[in-house]
DNA sequence: ACGATGTATACAAATATCTGTATGTATGAA
DNA sequence: TTCATACATACAGATATTTGTATACATCGT
């Protein structure tokens, strides 16, 4: 039986994998969850550089994992992509055991 | 609310997510399943190099994703974590919506 | 207009990943 | 023992990712 993937389904989906699998952009994900937050309160939960926290969410957006909005000074993001939360619910899901 | 996920658990979980986040990568787990098969089987089915595919293989066994036994000349595969099958399953169940 | 705050980006050095070629190792058959 | 099959690995050039520093851009208050 022949993959059910094509090699481009194949890259699109590695392509959101990439954007998911850095410790980083976990905990940026972890600390959204179905929430928005503006890039000061991700810099405050994550703890590191402003320019890193804008960069990694540069990353995830141009992937389309995140989406953003500005409201006055400040750009709130939310997870865009449902699949994503999917994604992280299985990982809670299974937290103790992907830890070992 | 800080993180569930501490830097550590976040290194750990995108190191398991880097093990998947590749075309080819995705495309062997496809093809595995929850089946066991040998790494010629597996060339023939994705079509790369067969070292290739030896090299991913061990990248994703040394991660634990999967595991291989010895079975006279052939070595067959199979996923070794069930939280990669989870994972995958969400992306069949939303792989529409992914793809775009 | 000016300064302060909040966010984004350019750049570069360090590091990691990917992939083909060549070769090594393990097993079984003759 | 020799050969063929099946798989693994070493190596290296190419490419991509990561991260800090510096700076640019956007918005608001005064």
């Amino acid at each position: 039986m022949k993959s059910k993937f094509d090699i481009n389904v194949a890259c699109a989906v590695a392509e959101i994998f990439k954007a998911i699998a850095h410790p980083v952009r976990l905990q940026i994900l972890d600390t959204l969850g179905d929430q928005e937050k503006c890039v000061s309160e991700i810099v405050d939960e994550i703890g590191i550089l402003q320019s890193g926290v804008s960069q990694h969410l540069g990353l995830m957006r141009d992937k389309g994992v995140v989406s953003s909005r500005r409201e006055s000074r400040r750009v709130y993001y939310r997870i865009a992509n449902p699949n994503v939360l999917s994604v992280l619910g299985c990982i809670y899901d299974n937290c103790e055991t992907i830890k070992d």
